[in-house]
DNA sequence: CCCTGTAGCTTGCTATGCAAGGTAGTGGCC
DNA sequence: GGCCACTACCTTGCATAGCAAGCTACAGGG
């Protein structure tokens, strides 16, 4: 019943990743990222990870903030996709498939017949 | 012509996966490993990341060693697949495959239509 | 008045990939 | 002999990034 969950290090460089895939679908805020992660089966995501990487994305210029006021709690901050984000978001992609097929690669190679 | 290289973030985590992979289809030495990584397409393994990486491997019980003379240089230090090792690796390839299925669900999420 | 939920953020820890460098054995070349 | 290249092993120091823990603050309910 219990889901491998992916451990931190595999994580790693794919987080950027799923929150500009997230942002492509309409934009949203870190608390809402955070659900988002776990609702699509990141169970560990938590906002002491995503707060820092929302904050580095912007400061490279992949997304744009602005504040709207939350109908139940402090405002929330806003971040869309920018152009050299959703750039970004397809380099990364084609890093990913690059890195699936490696593992592919390793995982099904054929038995070392002389041994 | 250039194919995208996943950068070293994205690779942390999946590294041990791949070595065990090798692993299964035959016994290997460090140099070796390094030369099958660039072989399926990690141009930038390197020496410095595989070494103590396996000796992590053996110091954990997922692999085990032993010398061989080399006919070209050093004695070669081959790593055979444990038992616990194999086991790992089908706990870290359902760990790999689970996180394909996150990424997926990440950068297919359909439009959010409220926006 | 406190507790829960929402929403933002920071600090310190840790794991790990990697460049750089170091040692050694074998063989070829001048 | 002296030098270089290739093979083969390993270590040190650094940078990155995920995460637990913790903090502040607003809103509403008991």
């Amino acid at each position: 019943m219990n889901e491998a969950q992916p451990d931190s290090q595999m994580l790693k460089g794919t987080l950027p990743m799923l929150i500009l895939g997230l942002l492509r679908s309409g934009d949203s805020y870190g608390y809402q990222l955070v659900e988002d992660l776990r609702a699509i089966g990141l169970a560990q995501a938590s906002s002491g990870t995503i707060y820092p990487l929302i904050a580095r994305l912007e400061r490279e210029g992949a997304i744009a903030s602005y504040l709207l006021s939350s109908p139940s709690g402090p405002a929330r901050k806003y971040y869309t996709l920018t152009d050299a984000g959703a750039h970004e978001l397809r380099d990364t992609a084609a890093r990913w498939d690059e890195l699936c097929a490696i593992v592919i690669r390793a995982l099904t190679r054929p038995p070392d017949p002389k041994e």
